[in-house]
DNA sequence: ATATATTTCAAACGTTCGTTTTAAATTATC
DNA sequence: GATAATTTAAAACGAACGTTTGAAATATAT
């Protein structure tokens, strides 16, 4: 049995407490899905990294689909939950009067940062994050599915609130808006510099995610407070239009 | 030989003009790699629906990757050099004033959509664009030093432009900008509507492409142009900021 | 028309994949 | 401490993968 000398990390193939190794099959194919995406990266080399056996995941998953399943979901329902909570919390507090829409997007955006220092994942960081904006543009259906299953009362709930803090923007607009903001905030979170312009932001580090959060809201709230109708004709200025 | 009926779908097993081997090759794998990504289409799916031997891919391009490679380069050459030519024909026409954020954005954006309707692909219709939204959060080396190959001298144009449409805003803040500004046209142009929210809306139709790019460029000129500091603290409306 | 180069083709290569199997080891229950 | 249930383990399954091969077919050049 050895002395459980606990230590948690998923390379270390000595310490084993009993049962854990769903967890241990989950952090590792989190790290690994992130790094190669789903279909490129096996199963021998999941159950590699969590030192199990290979059979493991089968046993106790059922197959690879199920496996990509549970690993989603663990995250995303605490974390739009959360999401939904904190919106809750903050409408309440607020007494009638509409939310701004910078608060709305602090809470959205905090969130993520707030879970991501999660214990669960044995200090995983940032992994699931940028595993997460990878997922938003996989093709398989499989995986459309767990994330409009987990986004969408969370979206239409913040849709709700957005109107509420933009009532000169209409329903179609802010449809189009929030669609703008979820890429800009899924590829953020993705950490894919296109073009090395930003050296190395490591999203890990805390002091980053919050400045990087300052910089994203200011950048998002504008989108969506800017004015509607035709500024394709503009010339010039087209900041003082309505 | 057979009459040259001139069928040049790459669904059609009958007509075959000699050494367009290579051309069908590139549409099928475009087609498929769009639908079900790079890992997990196969070169047999690919070299059926192109109606041309398997070992066609490994004799014209040399391998898989090879072909990928082959695949994003010929469009990325010349819709980024598009981009390039009209910024700079833009800038000459203006005489040394500043071009607006507008104008930037819409050359931009609606170059994609020029080169969409290239004959080249057969009447491909959007599949490279959103084929190139999801290789933007792609985690393999291959497809990211293509990308970046292929998009730092244009990004770094774009950035100058930007910059000269932009003095308030400084460059770190600028950068962080157009690092949100790719995330959400790269995630428009895939075409993954999160959570169904936007129904159905198809970026083939053209009609549709000109009412997308006027949001997303009035969404996107609001961000870049926002307020720079510390815009969390602002309680209510920033709208006459600056 | 003959010779040369290029392209196509069917078949097979060795490897790796997700999954299953069967037995051994471990844990829980009485 | 014996019995039952759960978990782990090594090995193998058939299928599908990218790639290679060598001969047949086609195009090109003389």
């Amino acid at each position: 049995m050895a002395a459980p000398s606990a230590q948690k990390s998923p390379e270390n193939p000595s310490a084993h407490s009993p049962q854990d190794t769903k967890l241990r099959i989950l952090d590792a194919a989190e790290r690994l899905f992130m790094e190669r995406g789903f279909a490129a990266t096996s199963l021998r080399e999941i159950t590699a990294l969590a030192h199990v056996n290979l059979a493991a995941v089968n046993y106790h998953f059922g197959s690879k689909e199920a496996l990509i399943d549970a690993l989603l979901t663990r995250r995303l329902q605490p974390l739009n939950q959360l999401r939904l909570d904190e919106l809750n919390a903050l409408e309440k507090h607020a007494q009638g009067r509409p939310l701004t829409v910078e608060t709305i997007l602090e809470v959205y955006v905090g969130a993520a940062f707030k879970l991501d220092n999660n214990p669960t994942a044995g200090g995983s960081g940032s992994v699931f994050l940028r595993l997460l904006g990878r997922a938003f543009t996989e093709p398989t259906q499989q995986v459309r599915q767990i994330l409009q299953r987990q986004y969408a009362a969370m979206a239409e709930r913040y849709k709700q609130a957005f109107t509420a803090a933009l009532p000169h923007v209409p329903e179609d607009e802010l449809v189009w808006r929030m669609q703008f903001m979820f890429g800009a905030i899924s590829y953020t979170m993705a950490g894919t510099d296109v073009m090395q312009l930003v050296a190395t932001c490591d999203l890990t580090d805390s002091e980053d995610h919050v400045a990087v959060t300052r910089r994203l809201v200011a950048f998002l709230a504008a989108g969506l407070q800017a004015p509607v109708g035709a500024p394709m004709s503009l010339p010039r200025k087209t900041q003082r239009a309505k």
